[in-house]
DNA sequence: GGGGGCTATGGGGGG
DNA sequence: CATAGCCCCC
């Protein structure tokens, strides 16, 4: 057991403390990750099988490299230890016991977008103003009433509730919860919330003792970050290991000047209050920090101490200074970029720091404009983390929507989303027809198109609809998931689409959707573990399974050496020799919607905090006078942060003089220099001869003259009475072959 | 039914 | 500024 001799006393300590429950509380940069994998080693060396042991953590990377430590370690037989996020491993419980609790195993899995969508159209159905009725707010409304475990029911007989809703001007909240609860169960959909929140209703409900298989299964937990979990989060760790005779083997790690979930339900008193819940804890503090110098950990104290509520504990390091903290000045966001992008340019130069030790952190996503430009302006190579992911893409979701109702019809969202996409006659108001068709008997989507209620002239556009996802549902199963999506890219008319389609945009897409196809190759030639068993199942309904919870952060990002590019929040966990931390200004950072939510600050500075620990020697703080936020400047005050931060451990660098621009005041005030030029609508005059043809005279093979279009051959007609249309091919137009309905177009048919 | 262009609106962090 | 939703036209 040589691996104790690399851990100072405490982690020996927080390592070898087996049984009865555990509390280490892990300062930033303490070898948290250290202790938590030899830990799990120490488990496995002292004779515990490691498939009895259940890792919990917040990120899939965490569980990885979770995962491949403990491998160093005790090597192959570290292979059946499950290790994963709480949502992937409660999906993958789920997936086995779906169906006591009223689920499909193949459920779908709703993001966030998904959930968007659907409130969206509740919102509407139900006649709503949606001014009032805001989706995100709705939205996160509902998200923690799951997260605290109140349901629908619950929800409509609380009278607190219902009175700060009618506060807020959304008296009917509660109904559209309702619903939204019961259109994901019609749909055989779970969201994100949902993962939890049924794991936890399967272990309440108990059916044929689901239970006591966990409860005995997972006899050692171990829990990472635990100052983000939620309640709902607790609750199911609670009905895991605390019962009548139960070892209480849990272990959770965490930091309480590290919580920065609360807008998902994180709540820091799980962790304050563990002691009372586990009255036989043993707790140990790691205090002392391997990571930063002694400026950075001494800037990070002097923050964290403003807040009230914390457990006392004193971080230090022995590292000496090289460098102290710099603040950045400038007058406008540009310049704040380029002065960033400059100093990265410098430390390259000067201390020889390669990119992939270097970040650039900020508040919100948006920020990471300028600091893109100038490093791309100076040929920095660096990488945009957060954002829109590649599984967000629209031509990627697409696809996946295809996939998904594959595998479950009853997928509401999917289904929308491509029952007309590629064009197939299927429009707003035919769908309308069938989903209110649907609502009304309480039924799918997909069972209403199924039993073909209306007789609209999009009729046999549905059937063969219908046809073609049926042919999927069927094939898919002798197809593995490679086989299976090339399959659907070809015959639902996307790659085609897509391919004809020669743009800037068109040819990144067609890119992205050969990356999709080759990561669904990736995923059946290798062998993929999850949570410690090698995934045999190599069905597109496997992949999906296993796409559904990753993120663009999960992506292997080793071999390349970029500088990173990531919000606060995205950068826990991580750290950098250097660290940029941009945009240190009053509505920024604090945010202005924390300014006003009541404990905002406190958990704004926390992030603050985080943001600061992640820097080994070089920190780099910044703001500007005035920025561009969506499309107007705005002036700020620099972060109240700031001033808790005492002036020996900062160098303040002001802007260098400016040098002049010669731009007016007015034009400055004004922001924008490009004045856009309103659009003007095309006018087409009409030549003298032109007469018009009747519809039904337009036939195959007539020459005719349009008026946008000029000359053009007719190569088919299609559609009956009212809605035909023919497929004409133009001369040197754009596309040159056109589908023109004849209701509305003015054709002149030529000799 | 489909597409283009204009207008109104939101606006944070993420699994 | 980005995007959703609406209106208009063919």
């Amino acid at each position: 057991m040589d691996y104790l001799q690399q851990l100072n006393e405490v982690q020996q300590q927080a390592v070898t403390c087996i049984d009865g429950p555990v509390l280490v509380i892990a300062g930033p940069g303490s070898g948290k990750t250290r202790v938590l994998t030899f830990r799990i080693a120490h488990l496995i060396e002292s004779g515990v099988p490691p498939h009895q042991i259940l890792a919990l953590t917040f990120t899939n990377k965490a569980a990885r490299e979770m995962k491949e430590r403990i491998g160093a370690v005790v090597g192959d037989k570290a292979r059946t230890l499950w290790a994963g996020t709480f949502h992937s491993i409660f999906a993958r419980i789920l997936r086995v016991e779906a169906e006591h609790i009223g689920y499909p195993s193949n459920f779908s899995i709703y993001d966030t977008t998904d959930t968007r969508s659907l409130l969206t159209r509740i919102i509407k159905q139900m006649n709503l103003d949606k001014n009032n009725y805001a989706v995100n707010a709705v939205r996160s409304r509902i998200s923690s009433a799951k997260s605290n475990l109140i349901t629908p029911k619950l929800y409509a007989q609380d009278q607190e509730l219902l009175s700060i809703d009618k506060l807020q001007q959304r008296p009917a909240l509660y109904k559209i919860y309702n619903r939204y609860v019961s259109q994901c169960k019609q749909a055989g959909a779970m969201d994100f919330d949902d993962l939890l929140y049924r794991m936890f209703e399967l272990l309440q409900k108990n059916p044929e003792n689901v239970l006591d298989k966990y409860r005995s299964r997972f006899k050692y937990l171990l829990v990472d970050e635990f100052q983000d979990t939620n309640f709902l989060q607790y609750a199911i760790l609670k009905k895991l290991v605390k019962y009548e005779g139960s070892p209480q083997n849990i272990c959770v790690v965490g930091d309480d000047a590290q919580s920065i979930y609360a807008f998902r339900g994180a709540t820091i008193d799980n962790i304050l209050n563990f002691q009372e819940e586990f009255p036989g804890l043993n707790t140990f503090k790691l205090e002392q920090n391997y990571r930063s110098t002694q400026s950075i950990v001494e800037a990070a104290n002097q923050v964290i101490r403003q807040n009230s509520r914390q457990i006392q504990k004193k971080i230090w390091t022995d590292k000496a200074d090289t460098s102290r903290i710099k603040l950045i000045k400038t007058l406008s966001d540009n310049e704040e970029g380029k002065r960033v992008a400059d100093l990265i340019v410098e430390y390259k130069n000067r201390f020889h720091v390669p990119n992939h030790e270097i970040a650039v952190l900020y508040r919100t996503n948006a920020q990471s404009r300028v600091f893109e430009e100038y490093l791309r302006r100076y040929n920095i190579s660096y990488k945009v983390f957060g954002g829109l992911s590649f599984y967000q893409r629209k031509e990627i979701k697409d696809l996946l929507a295809y996939f998904r109702v594959a595998v479950n019809p009853r997928d509401e969202e999917a289904l929308l989303r491509i029952i007309n996409y590629p064009k197939r006659g299927i429009g707003n108001s035919t769908v309308e027809v069938y989903t209110s068709y649907a609502s009304e008997h309480g039924i799918s989507i997909w069972e209403s198109l199924l039993t073909n209620p209306a007789n609209t002239r999009a009729k046999k556009s549905i059937s063969m609809f219908i046809k073609m996802i049926s042919d999927f549902g069927r094939k898919i199963k002798d197809l593995n998931a490679h086989e299976a999506a090339a399959m659907i890219a070809h015959r639902s008319g996307i790659a085609d689409l897509i391919r004809k389609d020669n743009s800037i945009e068109g040819i990144a897409r067609q890119e992205n959707l050969t990356a999709l196809l080759d990561g669904i190759k990736e995923f059946v030639d290798n062998d993929e573990v999850e949570a410690g068993d090698v995934i045999e199942d190599k069905s597109l309904a496997t992949y999906l399974q296993n796409i559904a919870l990753v993120t663009d952060m999960d992506e292997s990002a080793d071999n390349n050496d970029f500088v990173t590019l990531m919000s606060v929040h995205s950068s826990k966990g991580l750290e950098f020799d250097a660290v940029f931390l941009a945009g240190m200004e009053e509505k920024i950072f604090p945010s202005f919607q924390a300014m006003e939510e009541k404990d905002g600050i406190d958990e704004e500075r926390r992030l603050f905090y985080v943001a600061i620990t992640r820097a080994r020697k070089l920190l780099t703080l910044s703001f500007a006078n005035s920025r561009y936020r969506y499309g107007k400047v705005v002036y700020h005050q620099p972060s109240r942060f700031l001033t808790e931060i005492s002036d020996d451990l900062m160098d303040s660098q002001i802007t260098p003089r400016k040098p002049v621009e010669a731009v007016s005041r007015q034009s400055r005030l004004q922001g924008n220099f490009k004045q856009r030029q309103p659009k003007t609508r095309e006018t087409i005059s009409v030549p003298q001869d032109f007469v018009p043809a009747a519809p039904h005279e337009i036939a195959a093979g007539l020459k005719v003259r349009h008026l946008k279009f000029g000359e053009g051959k007719v190569l088919s007609v299609d559609g009956s009475n009212d809605s035909k249309v023919a497929t004409i091919f133009f001369q040197g137009v754009h596309n040159p072959q056109r589908r023109i309905m004849l209701k509305f177009a003015k054709l002149q048919i030529l000799d």
